[in-house]
RNA sequence: GGCGGAGUAGCUCAGUUGGUUAGAGCACGGGAAUCAUAAUCCUGGGGUCGGGGGUUCAAGUCCCUCCUCCGCUACCA
């Protein structure tokens, strides 16, 4: 039986290139996906950028483009940083998309319709910069003259007509929901303060703006568009055949599985969310994780300090596959990670090229070099050769049990431990001198090891997936067989398979020349 | 100010409902091996578990208090 796994990222603001944070989410997202996949399950991912607003208009401006077509030169950029990591998506959403557009509205008039929406009038002081309004007590006046808000960005008095959203009207049901779904928002510390904020009262959102024109037309009048909220957040189910709720892919893949998101963003996807799927009378999303984000060297990334990390420079330097297993196993999935140049060659090196790649080496070059390349057949199983064997077939459980939670790291922590089993297995069985003294235990030594070597390729597949694709290539394992339904027992290497010739999959990583 | 989280080996962290000499990985020292990507294996050193007080036969684990850091949130004279 096969079930469905709708899942998606957040859309980004594609005001500019990529960072790593942004391949970060990506990375973890389509891990997630392709374990649910490889689990057997049918698989939806949905990604994309949120290209509407005042920013994107003026930065266009300023390049001498249309916003349209500056969008569109950056979501390239955004695709091409997703095709580098292999996120495996099914659509690349954009919220200038045509049905996107039609989307909004119709969850639009459904609010509308359900009495949330009313026409009323916000002034404040404004930031263009921040794209906030903020109190008169929020903001103070610098020697120049100029008012500034919290951020330090310069405000102006502003007041214009807007739609809102009666969100004060949620509260409760917001509350009952959390309540009976402990699970819709992960971690626990942002469902604590997601928790408090509710508690603490709703006001009523403004939800639409009349200062720009760059932005989904608010339905029966247009010198209104949406504001951010009604836009970006719908794209969830744009993308998935919204409005058309009875469509089979409607009705397929809503409501999500999981959203995942950064830190910063809970708020919008825990509390205003799911009070417009309510209010448009739409089933709200099973789970909503918001993971941390990546420091550089323990400090914030920022573009005014300069030490933003291009996620393309460490595709260069590194390759997918070491960049995409540093992050997943070094940042425990949900807590804030550091990265650095030492810790990303220190952990691949250790983990990818001398514990699971040199393993792989030396068994595999082992079998080309004296069993002309042909897997053996195993003996008797010595207590060393089942217990390693168990330990491997035990993997699944293990890291199903890890991802249930979402600890992609925990996940990879289980793997990990089996291959330093094997190398201990593999030390202690010392194949070396069996090959001279007992051909029998030399082979199943080796077919042992090729074993297990074979079930942590299948089940690091979501991590890595070029390289343990290679891994599975080096054991001929067919691409039929490479799902977790072969995990264990039910997918044992045949002996007498021919192997081609070994090769490194995980480099070494060595520091270039100093000059 | 309120709420929440954290402070355990050089670094990153695990430590179940309180119970034998506090663990792992990485780093470092010593040894073994030489099949392998100078990779692997064994072994050692190293911690007053943020400070102080308390409960208990027994506390990293419970209570009080203080200090530091982080997140969310609210703001006064």
């Amino acid at each position: 039986m096969t079930s469905t796994f709708y899942i998606t990222t957040a859309i980004d603001y594609p005001n500019g290139a990529p960072h790593v944070g942004h391949a970060y989410e990506k990375i973890a997202a389509d891990a997630i996906a392709r374990f649910r996949r490889l689990e057997g399950d049918e698989v939806r991912f949905l990604t994309g950028t949120d290209e509407h607003g005042l920013k994107m208009m003026q930065t266009a401006q300023k390049q001498g483009l249309t916003p349209f077509d500056w969008a569109t030169k950056n979501a390239d950029r955004f695709k091409e940083m997703d095709a580098l990591l292999g996120v495996s998506y099914d659509r690349f959403i954009r919220t200038t998309d045509a049905d996107h557009i039609a989307a909004c509205q119709a969850i639009w008039r459904k609010m509308k319709e359900a009495g949330d929406i009313y026409l009323s009038a916000y002034s404040g002081w404004y930031s263009v910069r921040d794209e906030a309004y903020y109190a008169e007590d929020e903001t103070t006046v610098n020697p120049d003259g100029v008012r500034l808000g919290p951020q330090g960005t310069p405000v102006e008095w502003t007041e214009e007509k807007s739609y809102f959203f009666r969100l004060s009207a949620y509260q409760q049901e917001l509350l009952d929901w959390y309540e009976a779904h402990p699970d819709f928002i992960q971690p626990e510390s942002r469902r604590n303060e997601v928790l408090s904020f509710v508690r603490g009262g709703l006001q009523d959102l403004s939800i639409s703006r009349t200062t720009f024109s760059w932005g989904v037309p608010v339905p029966e009048d247009e010198e209104h568009v949406m504001y951010v909220w009604v836009d970006a957040l719908t794209n969830y189910i744009t993308g998935c055949g919204y409005p058309d709720e009875s469509s089979d892919s409607f009705r397929k893949w809503w409501p999500a599985a999981l959203h995942v998101i950064g830190k910063d963003i809970i708020r919008f996807h825990a509390v205003y969310w799911p009070a417009f799927l309510l209010s448009a009378g739409l089933e709200l999303p099973h789970a909503i994780f918001a993971h941390g984000f990546i420091h550089n060297r323990g400090e914030k990334m920022s573009k005014s300090v300069g030490n933003v990390v291009d996620p393309f420079d460490l595709i260069r330097a590194y390759g997918v596959d070491a960049l995409r297993y540093f992050l997943l196993r070094e940042v425990p999935f949900g807590q804030d990670g550091s990265y650095s140049h030492e810790a990303i060659v220190a952990r691949t090196n250790a983990d990818l090229a001398n514990d699971l790649g040199n393993l792989a080496q030396r068994s595999l070059s082992m079998i080309a070099k004296n069993l002309g390349g042909a897997l053996p057949a195993p003996g008797p199983l010595s207590e060393a050769d089942a217990e390693i064997l168990a330990s491997a077939d035990a993997m699944h459980d293990k890291v199903r049990e890890a991802m249930q939670g979402w600890q992609l790291h925990q996940a990879i922590a289980v793997i990990w431990s089996v291959v330093a089993d094997a190398n201990r297995y593999f030390a202690a069985s010392a194949p070396w001198e069996l090959r001279k003294t007992d051909p029998e235990r030399f082979g199943t030594v080796l077919w042992i090891t090729a074993e297990v070597i074979r079930q942590v390729g299948i089940l690091a597949q979501p991590i890595i997936p070029v390289s343990a694709g290679k891994l599975l290539d080096l054991l001929a394992v067919p691409a039929d067989a490479r799902s977790f339904a072969a995990l264990g027992g039910a997918g044992r290497l045949t002996p007498g398979t021919a192997l081609p010739a070994p090769v490194g999959v995980f480099p070494r990583y060595v520091e270039p020349e100093a000059v």
